[in-house]
Order: C-alpha cells, then sequence, then structure tokens
DNA sequence: CATAAAAACGAGAATTATTCGCAAAAATAA
DNA sequence: TTATTTTTGCGAATAATTCTCGTTTTTATG
C-alpha cells in the first residue's frame, strides 16, 4: 500500500549516464548516449526521470545553455565554466569564496541563502590553446 | 548608405522600462507594463529589442525563472537573489569575491574567464518574515 | 519638403524544449 | 499467480522564443 519507488532498467541506466559522464549532458545527450542499448527509450522517460531524480535529491539543473538544461549528479553547488566557443560546460575547482558570501546576505539584507549557481563564462583550456584568435 | 540603428518609440520605451525597473522583468513583464501605452505593441518586438540590446551591450540575461528569461540594463556583473516563494529576482550587493577567482581560474586551469552568472536561491527578506513557515 | 533607402514594426506562423495524457508493460506485493 | 502500483513509450499539447513578410516609420539626401 505504500508507495514504493522502482528501479526500471531505463531510471537505473539515466542516472548511470548521468553519475559517470562529467559533460553536465542535456536530456538529448543522455538520451542519445543510452539510444544504442536502449532502442525503445523514449525521451520523455528521460525528461520524466530528471524531475524525479531532481526531487529525490539525486541530480540538479546546473545551466541552460542555448536553450537546453544541462544536469549534473554532483548536486553540491560548484562553480562551472561555460566555453562561448565550444559550449562545453566543465567543473571549475576553486576556493569556496562563494557560500561564506551566504552568511554576509543574510546579516546586509536579511535574506535566507540556501543555495547558488554560479556560471563562468570565457573559453575552456581547449578552445583557448587552439584558436589563438579568439584571445 | 551606412547602417543606422533608428530610435523608434517602441525601442526607447522598451529600454526605459528596462533601465527604471528594479525586478528584473521577462519580456513578457516589459510587453504588459507598455501595453497600455502603446496598444500596437507586439510581444515579438520586445523580444527583438531585447535581443538588440544584448547585441549592443545595453542589456544582458541575468537567469532562467520557471522557463521564463529575466533581463537587466545592468550588464556588470553580480550576484542576484532568486526567491524559490515569490520567485522574484533581487539584487544582492556583497563583497565582490567571485571576480578576484578569475585570475585564479585561469593559473589553476588554464581557462580565460570573461563574465559570470551569480544566482543564490533561498528566501527573500519580505517572504523570510511573512512567512516563518518558511523558515 | 519630397522621395528613396534602410531599419523597425505588427501579426501570426514556425520552431523547439519540455510536459502531459493515456494505454500497455514492468515491477512489486500478497 | 494475481492484483496493485509504478513506469514506460508514444504522440499530442504547451509555451517561450524566433522567424517571415508585408507595412509603417525613420533617416538620409536632393
Amino acid at each position: 500500500m505504500e508507495a514504493r519507488h522502482n528501479k526500471s532498467k531505463q531510471r537505473q541506466a539515466i542516472l548511470d549516464v548521468l553519475c559517470a559522464s562529467k559533460e553536465h549532458p542535456s536530456a538529448e545527450m543522455i538520451f542519445s548516449a543510452l539510444k544504442p542499448d536502449y532502442p525503445s527509450l523514449s525521451l520523455g522517460t528521460v525528461y520524466r526521470n530528471l524531475s524525479f531524480f531532481q526531487q529525490q535529491g539525486l541530480a540538479v539543473s546546473v545551466a541552460n545553455v542555448d536553450g537546453n538544461m544541462r544536469y549534473d549528479a554532483c548536486t553540491a553547488p560548484h562553480p562551472h565554466l561555460l566555453c562561448r566557443n565550444c559550449r562545453r560546460v566543465t567543473d571549475l575547482v576553486l576556493p569556496d569564496t562563494v557560500s561564506s558570501l551566504y552568511d554576509e546576505a543574510e546579516r546586509l539584507w536579511g535574506c535566507k541563502v540556501e543555495s547558488y549557481s554560479l556560471t563562468f563564462t570565457g573559453l575552456c583550456p581547449r578552445c583557448r590553446e587552439e584558436e589563438p584568435s579568439f584571445l
């Protein structure tokens, strides 16, 4: 009588792809990655499960790139770099000066900060060296 | 023979609304604000001009809230608070610890950072006091 | 001012990422 | 196994944004 969540092949596969990926994939990217092994998989199922994972705290949406939402199984807030050339989203491990601003925001403005989304824009290392004209 | 940009009534009005607003309005919000004074204004014109302003460096898109892009005439990167309750986007004036990370990102990762988008999520002061249950 | 060229507008169609509805299939419980 | 619940796949629906195109407005120039 209780609501138990099933572990369907598809759901597990979608989560596996998301967890294994470092590219912060979109629903479409996950779908394309799985389609060969799950020919009957539908894009709607990918979206449905991404929503489910977010509700469960197993995933977050990290950025909307050119109209496509990107997802991450690493749910702790952390900064990203969006390359203005190749449009890749990569993690940027940096000293975390942002969460120290939570208290400051509360003290100065009286708001309660619970999370953050920080996306740097620029050129990733690869594009920077491959395309000197972008410097 | 040269490409000069016209100053139409609509274009100026859209920019005026955006500059005067502190609520980081969406295209639809700008449209609604102007519709009474410009009954013939079309939503497409608002979108067209928002794109134009971004190209000209007169505006930026600051966040996508529930599927609606929000715009700001203040183009220098600065942090925002998105209230999880009322969905308002407000400016948070805080010590700028973020742009100091540009150099760090370049040193550690070899990327060239040019801008950033930082959105805190939480409760704005108003929702926080009006709704103790949200604490 | 008159007129021609360029730019911008309004209306509505098109695009597209995402969501929804529903019947069938799979997973779970008994 | 059988009944119940959850999930899937498919396709239709939704909705923000973009595009097309004929008309209007603005600007440049004689």
